[in-house]
DNA sequence: TCCCGGAGATTTGTATACAGAAAATGCCCT
DNA sequence: AGGGCATTTTCTGTATACAAATCTCCGGGA
């Protein structure tokens, strides 16, 4: 929940939660797949108590969640519920494109366009993970244009929890190649000045990437 | 996180996390305070264990942090932080508003007007209590009436975050009867069916209440 | 007076044990 | 074969103990 600040309480818990959410992120643990305290314990080389300390703050921040039967769970959701966080996020994506467009700097204009050059280089060499982080690097870019921490978070958090079924879209190069290039339709809007536009574009954008989504999903 | 489902983990970690969260919603644990597991343990009469899983969860959640020396704090914010993450809120108040109007049914209808009706009831009664509780379903409400639980979620981790710091802006019981009547103004725009005119209302309403929350702080 | 170091107190993080609840398995009867 | 009940196994939640880290206070020296 927090950007970058303090080290957050306790090391081995720590360490814990942020692998369990990286391989989660990455499509590792599967959705519904459930967590085993005890085999986490000797996996990690530690106590359950750490264990269960990084599994509850895991789902207080809802990646994972008590189901039916015994045991956490990585968070699953139905298309429906699928269809419902992928609305909510087009309605923050667009703000974030609306909020970017009207405080624009220079600097952040700059580092936008660098993440898109790498996005292209990663789609031109067919390389799906340096094209799923140069992706991620890319949104996470607009978001930072806006300058404000709470709403960062908010849709960076959109982007951690849908990133599993996101990379899913992706089945081969010319995938890439045209999601690279359909970024470069969105900046023009973006850098248009116009926030109604660039909300717009954001919102088409969005659209047909979750239409693809559900496709593979 | 969630908004009604299932018991979440843990019964007595999961009491004294409820009982903390809604004791500093209320601004009766300051910003900054810092929180003792082990009096909170004789106070709960529980042992430490479930006290440390309840505050690891309200950490995750952004409601405690881990501050400058031992222990965890009651989460602060500067003015500035402040300003931020009311300009998020104002943000995504105003998305909740138009997506509320553009959404409403007769049955969400009829539960914002019983919430309001407990707004108005607490606030001629001049009890405080009663008001922010009123208050905080009232506006809960209008999220669950968007019919997004994502949504809802956005919106409700704010107000979770911001309650303390908002409570304040009630000096007497002429500024409960004041913020009831707003909430008139503001639902007449709200259930216009336009979802423009919503979405400005809500703008104002909130507006007006950081200005007060921002000169109380 | 101020600063530093050491000792004691306090707090944090974790391991382990235990009790209770839930789930799985086995057995018996229809 | 299927269902119900009893027993066993497994898992969850918590209490307690211990070690390490951090904080506070006091005394001594410059």
């Amino acid at each position: 929940m927090d950007g970058s600040e303090k080290p957050p309480r306790g090391s081995a818990a720590h360490r814990v939660e942020a692998a369990l959410l990286e391989e989660i992120a990455a499509g590792g643990i599967a959705a519904g797949e459930r967590l085993d305290e005890t085999r986490l314990a000797e996996r990690f080389g530690v106590s359950r108590t750490p264990i269960r300390e990084a599994l509850s703050r895991l789902a207080a921040q809802g990646v994972l969640e008590s189901g039916e039967g015994r045991g956490m769970r990585v968070a699953q959701y139905s298309r429906e519920e699928l269809a419902q966080m992928f609305e909510a996020m087009h309605e923050i994506e667009a703000l974030c494109a609306r909020l970017a467009s009207q405080r624009l700097t220079l600097l952040a204009r700059s580092q936008i366009e660098v993440a898109q050059a790498e996005c292209k280089a990663a789609a031109e060499a067919g390389d799906l993970p340096r094209y799923l982080r140069a992706n991620e690097e890319f949104h996470l870019s607009i978001y930072r244009a806006i300058e404000n921490p709470y709403i960062f978070e908010i849709a960076a958090d959109f982007r951690r929890r849908t990133g599993p079924f996101r990379a899913k879209k992706f089945a081969d190069a010319g995938d890439l190649v045209a999601s690279a290039e359909s970024h470069d339709d969105l900046l023009e809007k973006i850098f248009s000045a116009n926030s109604n536009i660039a909300a717009e574009g954001m919102r088409q954008h969005m659209a047909a990437s979750f239409l693809r989504v559900l496709a593979a999903n």
